[in-house]
Parts: C-alpha cells; sequence; structure tokens
DNA sequence: GCCGTACTACGGTGTCTATCGTAGAAACCG
DNA sequence: CGGTTTCTACGATAGACACCGTAGTACGGC
C-alpha cells in the first residue's frame, strides 16, 4: 500500500473533503423558501449577504451550539443557498446569488429587504 | 337568558364563528415563508392570486384529503398569508396582498413570480 | 510529531407537522 | 323537517427537525 506517501498526482485535488451541491437546476423553491424560514439560517443569510467577501461558518455568530450551526449551514447548502468550499481548516460560505437570480429573479433581494425591515420594525 | 333569540343586533356580525386572524404588524416574515414553503401551500396560493374574486377552500384541487386541505388553509390564515370568512356554507379566502405588500414590499409577487417559473420550467 | 483550531458525524430528545379517517357542526335547499 | 354540501375538530401515526453533547477528523503551526 504505498499510495499512502503518494506525491498528490496532478488528478487529485487540493481539498480531499467534497462538498455536495445541488446543480442550479435541481433548485427547488420550496426548498428555498423553508431554509429562509428559520431565524438562525435567515441570520446566516444576511450576513453572508451584508459581507463583502465569502465567510467562515465561525465568523457568524449564532446563539445556538457549535453542531445546530453547522446543521443550519448545511441546510442552506443542500438547498441550494449558499456554496461551501474547504479552505484549510475552515469552510467558506458565500450565497450562490447569480444562480438564484437565475431561476427566481428578485427573490433573493426581496427576502433580505424584509428581513432587513421587519428588524428594523421590531426593535432596531 | 333571552339573547338566543335575539334578532341580531348591530353589535352581533352575521358570521357566528369568527376566525382568528393576525393583526398585520405581528404577521412575521419566518412564518409567512414557513407557510409557503410548502408545496400544497403554495398551490393554494397561485391559485388565490390567478382568481379575481375570494375563492372558497373546495374550489382549490389539492391531492390530499378534505381534513389535510382544511389543516393547509388554517397555516396560511395563522401565518398572515391570506384572509377567511364564512359565507354561508362556504369558507372563502383571499391573498392579504395590502398587508404583505406594506410588511414586505414586493415579496408576494416575487415568489408567485418564482413558483411560475419553475412549473414552468418542470414540465409545463 | 504534537497541539490547537474548525468543523463534522453520531446518537438522543422533545417538538412540530403532514397526513389520514371518522364523526359532527353550520348553513342552505327542497 | 330532512337531506345535501362544506368545512371542522379529534385522535392517531409516521416522519421531519432543531437542538444538544461527545467523540473524532482534517488541517496548519510549532
Amino acid at each position: 500500500m504505498a499510495f499512502m506517501t503518494l506525491p498528490t498526482p496532478a488528478s487529485v485535488p487540493s481539498a480531499a473533503r467534497d462538498l455536495p451541491h445541488p446543480a442550479t437546476a435541481e433548485i427547488r423553491l420550496e426548498e428555498v423558501l423553508h431554509a429562509l424560514s428559520d431565524p438562525m439560517r435567515l441570520i446566516v443569510v444576511r450576513n453572508l449577504a451584508a459581507a463583502a467577501t465569502e465567510v467562515a461558518c465561525s465568523e457568524v455568530p449564532l446563539p445556538v451550539s457549535k453542531s445546530t450551526t453547522t446543521h443550519h449551514f448545511r441546510v442552506l447548502r443542500e438547498a441550494g443557498v449558499i456554496s461551501q468550499i474547504y479552505r484549510g481548516t475552515s469552510k467558506m460560505n458565500a450565497l450562490r446569488r447569480a444562480d438564484l437570480e437565475a431561476l427566481f429573479p428578485g427573490l433573493l433581494d426581496r427576502v433580505l429587504d424584509a428581513a432587513e425591515r421587519q428588524a428594523v420594525r421590531l426593535g432596531g
């Protein structure tokens, strides 16, 4: 079993672990809405929308445990709302803005605006 | 207890059974999104949006039982998405367009458009 | 090689929910 | 009044889900 010390051939990408993302055509409106209907996940999405660059999971403070945070990020990824890639020990997250815009024009922006308005309305 | 046969004074509305609706300020984005994230309820909302007038529960054909249909209409009402009033033996339903538009401008229209696009995309 | 950081997988728990069938209330029609 | 239609309330069930803690993996730095 000599492959254990192989010098990482070109066919093997740098990231050992690949995360499954739905293709754009596989994204379903019901699942997107469900993903966005949880308060914790809405916080995550608003944070990602406000950030200029990609954001690590740990950079989004949620009032739940680490494992629950992981769970919410996975729900968002599996619904097609965010993309995730490993970068070092971190997992970077970004909104799939272009994909969502192509499928559901204006939807994400309206949800973000609605969330902002509600946040202001309820104790800004 | 003479009120049993009172001739319906002005203070008593014609409908004996009153349905609880959330006030506009009580409507929450998370609950609206959750209400819209179910396929059956999305069918209902699209039907109501397409109809010119108010629609009875029985006029929206869903592939589920009668009691399940009742359940879905109640979820939509309690989330603030629709209004319901009894009219004879029927219960009439209508979208709370103005309330939703005031709270979350453009949201409902974007969801309806997204649902339409997805329906076309997935088997016209 | 060892340690710290970041995230995950697993197993468990309590709650919610989508579904059904049955039985029944409320209003209209004859 | 009796029958029909429309919707509901109840009880039950199976599955989903939000949450936790523990244990473990992968990576980077020393």
